[in-house]
DNA sequence: CGCTCAAATGTAAACGCTTGCAGGTTAAGC
DNA sequence: GCTTAACCTGCAAGCGTTTACATTTGAGCG
């Protein structure tokens, strides 16, 4: 009941009748240690339920054991699947994640996102993130590993998919089923930094558009958020328009389920009246029967701690880590909201 | 380039021709410092930056201006909201989220899953977790402030909606269709630990049919792991067996899309067929037409870190903080899954 | 003008741990 | 039996802050 002090190392040493350099030893299993002692120790310490003083631990250490993860925000099914996948393999690691969000960040500290927050970390993971240079400078300076998912790569180890070629997946497959005018929901950057995924998505929807002799047209690239309400009020917004498309590529699954909302709703039919696609292959799409491209965002998250804890091994000693650059594999998964052209 | 040794207090302070004491008084608004000195000193600071480092600030001060969140595990829409809007309050609040998933924690520490880790955290967010009394003790012993979310309360406030009332509500709802036969599709409780939540939510659906007069049936409740993929599994099963019901009580969105799939991909129908009720209102519910039982969830997240602020601040001051508990309403969503029996 | 008192600043001791260095044992090698 | 080298262990100096306490400064007052 009474908040009792917590058990330092010097009850420990005291009690086990040794010094706390000894102890601190013992108890990390650093060489140079009676293995009676060892064991007596650890015995005591677990007696009196003994953990260090994480604050302490990192001073004197400098490290902190702590990885950093930015997400621009914890809404979107994407970035969670990435931090589950990771938090998993950093937390088996042996560290702390600790957790961030672009939008409260920045709500926060006013400018500069992650730098002064991330600055003591061992590692970051940004998620989607794409930092400015004068950032990434002031990053890259004090030197925790870094590694990207999704978005921007900048002079770190990432993963991600090649979004120009998800893009052209998907466009070429509508295409392959007769539809010339194809719309692009494009996913809205809310976060307050840029972001090259929608970019890079854009460019492979007019690449592929252009190989098949199409001049894209501006009145059908449209910006949704990326949420289901985001696909909601694009495909009204796009249904209002006169001379609709009869395709739809939505750059994630929750805007294209959104879309697909609205079109029922309006007594309109998927696929009869519009072909739609998305990407990520969302645990709902295939509930809904949507077609997509499928990626394996939870892997995302798993590649992306262990590149990380590698490179913060190499960082440690020493070596200045080879900015490694996995490209994930995508596919196409067709299901029933893609149809023939008419 | 060179990773150049962050900057102190003892740099801020010589520069600007003062005590490291009263860098620290200045920077943190503390009373009695001269107004030129506090500007001279801010400025100072920021032109280098300076950023105190928070293990030192937390050894010295005994504050770790950390709170610990703790969920099951990632993967599911529930926690993912819930840690939306708790983080979004804890990092305005100037608070640091550590993350855990009790997955991780458990494979990580072997037993005792939250408090060691936890333990040196100011506040703690248990997510659809119920602790073992005695890990409990060794919590509250040590005295981080503690609120929950969902599942089990202890002598700490929490939040959560009433779930004997949502399954009565879901139920009723059937029964009032004219459903007399429904199964129950429970959450597999997959963390190490115990929660209530599906004990109250079956209790609930067992009060509605003897209300009802209808004597529950052992061979139509189910339990199905918490995601689109075990409600599948779970259908599958159940069509599998002689004699079906009428309806089903998913106690989770995931849970009854999964359900809809399958019995669609059996070529059954919905509602005609089979009446599908959920819980949640899941992002996606809006989309595939889900009845549902509505919670806010991201609210619950928000309410639980508001709950936990206060607490934190009150635990400082020396008063013993009262447990609250916050019922949040719940609301009944009829889309179309669910129709009169026959 | 000297005195008091409050405001401003400095001093130095924690905070709980890690780690370089030195001291002390002990066992092996000759 | 003496030397040498392992091997253990302890000492003490940090790590970068905060904070109780001491000191200085300067204004206000009789």
């Amino acid at each position: 009941m009474t908040p009792r002090r917590p058990v330092t190392i010097d009850d420990v040493a005291r009690t086990a009748g040794v010094s706390v350099a000894t102890v601190s030893r013992a108890l990390r299993g650093l060489p140079n240690v009676a293995p009676a002692t060892r064991l007596r120790v650890e015995e005591i310490a677990a007696k009196l339920s003994y953990r260090p003083d994480p604050s302490a631990t990192r001073l004197a250490s400098g490290r902190s054991r702590t990885v950093a993860m930015a997400v621009p925000h914890l809404g979107s099914w994407y970035f969670s699947q990435v931090m589950a996948g990771a938090e998993r393999v950093l937390t088996e690691a042996g560290y702390d994640v600790q957790l961030f969000t672009t939008e409260t960040v920045r709500a926060r500290s006013g400018q500069l996102p992650i730098a002064p927050i991330a600055q003591r970390a061992e590692g970051l993971i940004l998620v989607n993130i794409g930092l400015p240079d004068a950032e990434l400078d002031s990053l890259t300076s004090v030197g925790p590993a870094i590694v990207g998912v999704g978005g921007t790569a900048g002079p770190f180890a990432s993963v991600r998919v090649d979004d120009v070629a998800v893009a052209e997946l998907a466009v070429d497959h509508l295409l392959g089923l007769g539809h010339r005018r194809i719309a692009l929901f494009e996913l809205l950057n809310d976060a307050p930094i840029h972001f090259d995924v929608p970019d890079e998505r854009r460019r492979g929807y007019h690449n592929a558009l252009r190989r098949a002799g199409i001049e894209p047209e501006t009145a059908l690239e449209l910006v949704a958020h990326g949420s289901v309400e985001g696909g909601r009020v694009t495909m009204a917004y796009l249904l209002a328009q006169p001379d609709p498309p009869s395709a739809i590529f939505a750059m994630s699954d929750e805007i294209a389920s959104g879309a697909l909302q609205t079109i029922r709703e309006r007594g309109l039919r998927v696929p009869e009246d519009f072909s739609i696609i998305g990407v990520d292959d969302h645990e709902f799409s295939a509930v809904l029967g949507l077609t997509t491209v499928q990626q394996d965002v939870t892997q995302h998250g798993v590649m992306a701690a262990r590149l990380l804890l590698d490179e913060m091994e190499q960082t440690q000693r020493g070596h200045k880590p080879e900015p490694v650059r996995y490209n994930v594999p995508i596919a196409l998964r067709k299901r029933t909201t893609t149809a023939p052209f008419r």
